[in-house]
RNA sequence: GGCGCGGUAGCCAAGUGGUAAGGCCAGGGUCUGCAAAACCCUUAUUCGUCGGUUCGAUUCCGACCCGCGCCUCCA
C-alpha cells in the first residue's frame, strides 16, 4: 500500500502523490515567538518531525519551509511590557525555540523564514488581491472581502450562510463590511511597529505572511501544508483565499492537521494552572526522550491527553527499548544464524513501514517494534536467537530510531567518560571475584551517584546512564 | 444553532465483517554474594447503549447516551 494521508480538504484518506515524483514541497506554520514553546506546540512540531523523517525514509527529497511569526498583537503587547523592541524580544524567543526543539530532537526545516523579512512580498500580494477586487479599505486598513471568493470555507467546511447563533461574535469589528472578513493590512496605531506602504503606514495582518512566504519559496501549489487543528479556521482558510485569490491555482494539495494536546483531559491554559513549557518539564527532571516518545506515540489525529503518569510510562517504554539495544550489543549469543529471526526482523521492518504509510500511524508502528522486542528477548532467554541474528535486529532498531529517535542516547553531559566508567566497572568485577563485596558495593554506589546504573547479567556487567 | 472528532482492559492505545496489537501499572517467575536492574509469563468471552443488515459485527447502517474541539487569538 502506498503512503497515504488524511486530507482535511477532502475529509478523506488519500494516496500521497507529490507534483514532482521525488520532491515534496511542504510548509509548516511555525511559532509565534512571544514565549517559550509549550508541550502543546511541541506535539504539533513533533508530528511534523515524524512526518519529515518518514517522507525521507520513503525516498523523498524535502523542501520544507517554516515561518517564524515575529510581528503580531501579543508580541507587540509583551515586548512593550518588557520594555524591548519587538526585534530584541522575538530574537530571544526565536533562539529559545530552536534550543528547545533541538532538545527533543526535532529537525530544523530546510528553510526557516521570518515574517518581518517579507513585508515587500506581503505588500505585493495585497496589491495583487486589490487588483483582482478581493479587498476594500476601511479606516486606513485593508480587508479581504470573503464574499468575493466563492471557494471560501472549502477547507474548514464551514457554511457561510448565517448560522452563527450561539457562536461568539466579535462585536468590535464594526469597521468591517462583514463580520467574517479579515484584515490584510492593519493601519498603524501609536507605539506599534509599522512599515510604510502604498496603503499607508501599518503592519501586516497575521494570515498574509504564510501565503506570501509559502508561495515565494515553494511556488503557487504546495504538496503538504501542516499545522495544528485550531489553525484550520480561520488561518488556513484565509491563506487559501489569499493565495488562490491571486493565482487561481490550488494552493495546497494535502492539508494535514495535528490534533491538540490536553492536560488531564482539559484544555491546557495558564488560568487552569496546567500549562507546561518544555523547560518546565525538563526542570522537573523529565527526560527529553520520554517527552518526545510520549508526543510521538499517539497518532497525530487523536487528541493526546498529557499526564505525568503517561510521561513516566513513556520513560519506562523508552528504557525498555534501550535495554534491548544494549542487550543486542553486549550479550553473548550462540554461534550461527537462525533464519526464523532474520525473517521476523525483516517482516517487522515491513509492518513498521506499513503502519507509518497509513497516515503516520505511530501507535501501530510502535506495536510492531515492541512485539519483536518481546519475542526476540524470549528467544534470547531460550538460546534460539543466535549471534548471526543480531545485525537484522539492529537494522530494525536503526530504522525505528531514524524516525522516533529515542533509543540512541545523547552525548553525555558532563560526568564520567565511558573509559572512566569502564575502569570502575572492571575494578568492581575484580573486587567481586576476590570477594571484597564492600569495595564492590562502594563502587556501585559511587557510579550510581554519577548517574550510572550497573546491571549484573549472566554475560557480565553492563552499564548505562540514567 | 452549525460543522467536526471520539467513547476498546486500572491508565494510554492499535485494529479488522470471522471472533481483540502494543506500552504502562499490578500479580507470578527466572537470574543473583546481597541488591538493583534486566528478562519472561499472566491479566478484555469483550470493544458506550439499544435496534437493524449478515451465516457471523467491536468492525456496516440507524437511533440514543456521554465526553471533547472548532465556529474569536490559539499548535
Amino acid at each position: 500500500m502506498a503512503l497515504r494521508f488524511y486530507n482535511t480538504l477532502t475529509q478523506k484518506v488519500e494516496d500521497f502523490v507529490p507534483q514532482q515524483e521525488k520532491l515534496v514541497r511542504m510548509y509548516t506554520c511555525g511559532p509565534t515567538v512571544y514565549n517559550y514553546v509549550h508541550i502543546g506546540n511541541l506535539r504539533t512540531f513533533t508530528f511534523q518531525d515524524i512526518l519529515r523523517r518518514w517522507l525521507r525514509a520513503r525516498g523523498y527529497e524535502l523542501r520544507h519551509v517554516m515561518n517564524i511569526t515575529d510581528v503580531e498583537d501579543k508580541i507587540i503587547r509583551d515586548a512593550a511590557r518588557a520594555g524591548k523592541s519587538i526585534f530584541e524580544f522575538t530574537t530571544v524567543y526565536t533562539q529559545a525555540f530552536f534550543e528547545d526543539t533541538q532538545r527533543i530532537r526535532i529537525e530544523r526545516p530546510e528553510q526557516v523564514v521570518k515574517a518581518t523579512d517579507h513585508i515587500p512580498e506581503m505588500v505585493a500580494d495585497i496589491q495583487a488581491l486589490e487588483a483582482k477586487g478581493h479587498t476594500y479599505r476601511s479606516d486606513g486598513s485593508v480587508y479581504y472581502r470573503i464574499a468575493s471568493f466563492s471557494d471560501y470555507g472549502k477547507l474548514s467546511h464551514i457554511n457561510l450562510s448565517g448560522n452563527i447563533a450561539g457562536a461568539r461574535v466579535d462585536v468590535d469589528e464594526y469597521e468591517k463590511d462583514d463580520a467574517r472578513d479579515f484584515v490584510l493590512w492593519k493601519m498603524k496605531k501609536e507605539g506599534e511597529p509599522s512599515w510604510q506602504t502604498p496603503f499607508g503606514e501599518g503592519r501586516p495582518g497575521w494570515h498574509i505572511e504564510c501565503s506570501a512566504m509559502a508561495r515565494k519559496y515553494l511556488g503557487d501549489t504546495l504538496d503538504i501544508h501542516t499545522g495544528g487543528v485550531d489553525l484550520t479556521f480561520p488561518h488556513h482558510e484565509n491563506e487559501i483565499a489569499q493565495a488562490e485569490g491571486i493565482t487561481g491555482k490550488p494552493f495546497v494539495r494535502y492539508w494535514l492537521h495535528a490534533e491538540h494536546l490536553l492536560v488531564d483531559s482539559q484544555k491546557m491554559s495558564k488560568s487552569l494552572g496546567n500549562f507546561y513549557t518544555l523547560r518546565d518539564l525538563l526542570d522537573m527532571r523529565y527526560s527529553p526522550d520520554s517527552i518526545r516518545y510520549l508526543l510521538a506515540s499517539v497518532p497525530y489525529r487523536n487528541k493526546l491527553n498529557f499526564t505525568f503518569d503517561g510521561l513516566k510510562a513513556a520513560q519506562t517504554a523508552v528504557d525498555r527499548l534501550r535495554n534491548y539495544a544494549l542487550r543486542l550489543k553486549t550479550a553473548r549469543f550462540n554461534e550461527g544464524e537462525n533464519p526464523h529471526w532474520t525473517e521476523k526482523a525483516k517482516s517487522a521492518a515491513m509492518r513498521f513501514g506499513e503502519a507509518l504509510d497509513d497516515d503516520i500511524n505511530t501507535a501501530g508502528a510502535l506495536g510492531v517494534i515492541f512485539e519483536f522486542v518481546r519475542d526476540s528477548n524470549a528467544a534470547m532467554d531460550a538460546g534460539t536467537f543466535l549471534a548471526g541474528n543480531v545485525p537484522a535486529a539492529q537494522d530494525l532498531l536503526r530504522q525505528f530510531d531514524e524516525i522516533f529517535d529515542v533509543v540512541t542516547p545523547g552525548a553525555a553531559e558532563g560526568g564520567l567518560s565511558d573509559a572512566e566508567i569502564d575502569a570502575l566497572v572492571a575494578e568492581r568485577t575484580d573486587a567481586k571475584k576476590s570477594r571484597q563485596f564492600a569495595r564492590a558495593d562502594e563502587i556501585r554506589a559511587q557510579l550510581d551517584q554519577q548517574g550510572v546504573i550497573l546491571e549484573d547479567t549472566k554475560d557480565g556487567v553492563r552499564w548505562r546512564r540514567k
